[in-house]
DNA sequence: GCGATTAACGACCGATCGTTCTATTTTCTG
DNA sequence: CAGAAAATAGAACGATCGGTCGTTAATCGC
């Protein structure tokens, strides 16, 4: 690897950090520069614009997703262990970052900018949703779940899940968040395994 | 009311407005002042400080909605009628500024971000799902919900709900978003009526 | 209606923002 | 190793931020 793209990597390394703390627009280039310890300018020369920066932080945030959510969910067998896998790897994503999942709170920070950031958001999160959905898509195929039942819905539902876990866990510190999450969890497969 | 009243009400009514669209951080006092059609310094001086604007703000958003919501719920008998008419008035809630609902976004911007926004946030939002326990106690004591459940685990799951509506309707720009909603409220109403 | 109080203004402060420019150092390549 | 190319630094830009100041204009109580 190069200089260049070694020097690219550690920004975004840190700004994934720094974002999910202080949110995508909060992420300032001065605080990130004496963060990985350069120069303002050195930095943003890696970068066409601030929004471009935070795209970047974004991709590189999909793509830790799918190595630490969805490629162990996948290499479980379709039905409840996957299922079930997806889930606690995703409660454990939320903590991997000093400031929490940056699609959650992306979503809502940029649910009113329009821009290129608010375009990746929209698609990385559809993306996600769709993800969930397969996979309860492939859950009903093996008639793990019941087929007569909608996978949008349980996307839709499983992110309120994650969601509220969140700001359980975050805002309001909530101690028994978790247990909470899977109850809510394990009643959502409930009802998608029984004919409705 | 004084003139002084008057001029602070109208400030804090242009600032629920904007702030749900920019976020509370991303309010800013000079757009602020021209939406409202006063100076800078003239509208700062109603202000002790910008963070006692946006608790202000946060304010005068948890009066809105004890009306809205709350109120019109408390007005139904205790029960399902109290708890649909909860959930109906939330959605439309959502819907009654131009940015969405300030405590779903605020939740997120600032559970990072300690001082006296956070802490009113924390404050307002454990109101609200204490809200939603008590109606929740309320349709147990009456019969209408099974007691034999956890009103924190409904509140959980109910917050959850909203929270997904609100992003699968403002970033995902989902139109089924209301009807996915509602499938998943009337599911966990019936969850919670059965006996575990 | 007059005097005291309050509300509002305009100018300005220091800080910080994203961004641009040029110059210098470092890395890569032939 | 030399020369081209890439990476970084430093200073500075215009804009905007929250916040302060003294002053003027409007309001209010008597």
């Amino acid at each position: 690897m190069s200089k260049g793209a070694e020097t690219y990597t550690a920004i975004v390394e840190h700004a994934l950090n720094l974002s999910s703390e202080l949110g995508l627009e909060g992420l300032t280039i001065g605080s990130l520069a004496s963060q990985v310890g350069m120069s303002k300018s050195g930095l943003y020369a890696h970068f066409a614009s601030k929004e471009a920066l935070q795209c970047a932080v974004l991709q590189a945030a999909a793509t830790r997703f799918s190595e630490q959510v969805l490629l162990p969910a996948l290499a479980q067998p379709a039905g409840l262990a996957r299922l079930n896998t997806l889930f606690e790897q995703w409660m454990r994503w939320g903590g991997l970052f000093s400031g929490g999942c940056l699609f959650a709170a992306g979503g809502f920070e940029y649910d009113d900018r329009p821009g290129p950031v608010r375009d990746a958001l929209r698609e990385q999160l559809g993306k996600m949703l769709a993800s969930v959905a397969r996979i309860a898509d492939s859950a009903m195929a093996c008639n793990a779940l019941s087929a007569e039942h909608c996978s949008k819905q349980f996307a839709f539902e499983y992110w309120g899940i994650i969601l509220t876990l969140h700001q359980h866990q975050r805002l309001l510190a909530a101690e028994d968040a978790q247990a909470l999450a899977r109850t809510a969890f394990s009643a959502l497969l409930k009802r998608f395994q029984a004919t409705p």
